[in-house]
DNA sequence: GAATATTTCCAGTTACATCA
DNA sequence: GTGATGTAACTGGAAATATT
């Protein structure tokens, strides 16, 4: 790009304003596109070409397969072949290459789309599961105070209470310490269901 | 080696054709 | 007639390369 030509041009339109109506932007601002004029057909070359044939296209897009990018030489026999300028050949390649760039990024955002919402679901699901267990763990806390205060009370209650317990069984779902056995040990309360203690039986 | 010109590509835009 | 959409062509900037 010639910058001697754009500060002439500004510098020309600084001292002739509506000369041009293209302004210099001031720094930070975009720079306005200068308009192109509308094609009345009598450019260079004659008629305005608009649609390319459906076999020019068809020979271009099977080139395109075969490489996005055109060397000057291929460009040039491409169009010769084909009957186009060779800019118009490059400007087809140029339009095709942002077309497929496009497509790609399209299927990569629904790729990325479609991961990111089964991470969302895969998400969710654990943490109602997290909650579950939370819940479950609350539950057992609780029951391990019920029984740890029912405990305490049996401990400190009278000898006649203690000497009628060593008389009977041990309770059903209670932790007990049998003679000869040094470590606590959980039983269960036969059909005798503890609600949220469900998870104490996968450890037995 | 520095300055300048040319070429090529890309992103964004415009003009126009076509269709619902 | 009109808005949406697709596409050929254009613009300006950046980077690479050639020329002076």
């Amino acid at each position: 790009m010639n910058h001697k030509v754009e500060d002439h041009i500004a510098l020309i339109s600084q001292l002739y304003p509506g000369l041009y109506t293209q302004m210099v932007p001031k720094q930070g601002e975009s720079k306005p596109r200068r308009r192109r004029k509308k094609n009345t057909g009598e450019g260079v070359g004659g008629a305005r070409k608009r649609k390319l044939s459906a076999e020019q296209v068809n020979f271009l897009e099977m080139t395109f397969g075969d490489e996005h990018k055109l060397e000057t030489e291929r460009k040039e026999k491409l169009a010769s072949d084909l009957g186009l300028d060779p800019r118009q050949v490059a400007v087809w390649f140029q339009n095709r290459r942002a077309r497929w760039k496009n497509k790609k990024l399209e299927e990569e955002y629904t790729k990325l789309k479609t991961a990111h919402e089964s991470i969302v679901v895969e998400k969710c699901l654990l943490e109602s599961e997290v909650l579950k267990l939370k819940e479950q763990l609350s539950r057992a806390e609780k029951e391990i105070q019920r029984l740890s205060d029912r405990a305490d009370r049996v401990s400190t209650s009278s000898p006649s209470s203690s000497l009628s317990m060593a008389m009977e069984p041990p309770f059903l779902g209670e932790f007990a310490v049998l003679e000869g056995y040094g470590d606590a040990f959980y039983m269960p309360p036969e059909n005798n269901y503890i609600p949220g203690m469900e998870w104490i039986n996968q450890y037995m």
